[in-house]
DNA sequence: TAGTTCACTATACAAAAGTATAGTAATATT
DNA sequence: AATATTACTATACTTTTGTATAGTGAACTA
């Protein structure tokens, strides 16, 4: 487990840096990473749109409530440069257009559960005081 | 494993409610809540400052990098407010004011593990590829 | 050939989040 | 009595994020 280290963790943020010496630096990245990909009002929406089986352009934008068409491309875009998504492009006449989420993009689920997990227990707790 | 369930995640944003009626509602929520406490630029280093045991306005103050007053003061307020952060006045001479995680507050760790282990894992592989 | 669909882009604007800077009130220290 | 510390608050501002509305160009359809 990571907890133990995580306590060590944020040394970018943190001023003493002579008693974080130790910190791993890999890890504030891989946070910093995973809240890239889920934060923002969009990006939940997107990916549980791909899951859920809706990859064209289109589809997305009848399937997410109120996305404007600027912010679908936006988020569609960011999501591709992290490596969450690839846009694939089919030489059909007209051509076809379809944005799928990759192993990254499919396996981000299991911090999904984690979010579940605890907003649960969370509200539990808080609820049951 | 909440996984599979999760691929009918997302109601409130999604359209098509006759496909979705049996989205475990309280699973959005739970995400929903997970997220409003560890989105923004400052509840994570200040979450990680007081694990570290930084409990006091000023040591909180000093010990995250650049974080104004008013940011702290705002953000303890929110995370007073979502039952991860207890406020506790000490009637001393004079008076003492000490944060301190719930348990709520601490086992948010086990999120970090998740995005920890999301986010090695993703580098990995698009480094990798 | 006029209208429709698809996959977007452009421009302007509004709202939310965060920053900079100064100030306050209570107490303690010199 | 003057200065420092703690725990903040107030005001104004900038930056980031998201919205509203319209338009484009390529292909297809009646």
């Amino acid at each position: 487990m990571y907890s133990e280290l995580f306590k060590w963790l944020f040394m970018s943020r943190l001023k003493e840096m002579k008693e974080v010496k130790s910190c791993p630096r890999q890890y504030v990245l891989a946070v910093n990473d995973t809240l890239n990909v889920i934060s923002g009002k969009w990006k939940l929406p997107i990916i549980a749109s791909l899951l859920y089986g809706k990859n064209r352009f289109k589809d997305l934008q009848e399937n997410i409530d109120r996305i404007t068409p600027r912010m679908l491309s936006k988020e569609l875009k960011e999501l591709e440069l992290n490596g969450v998504v690839e846009r694939k492009v089919y030489q059909t006449r007209p051509v076809r257009i379809e944005y799928e989420l990759t192993e990254s993009g499919k396996s981000i689920l299991s911090v999904m559960d984690a979010m579940i997990e605890w907003g649960l227990d969370h509200r539990a707790k808080v609820v049951g005081t």
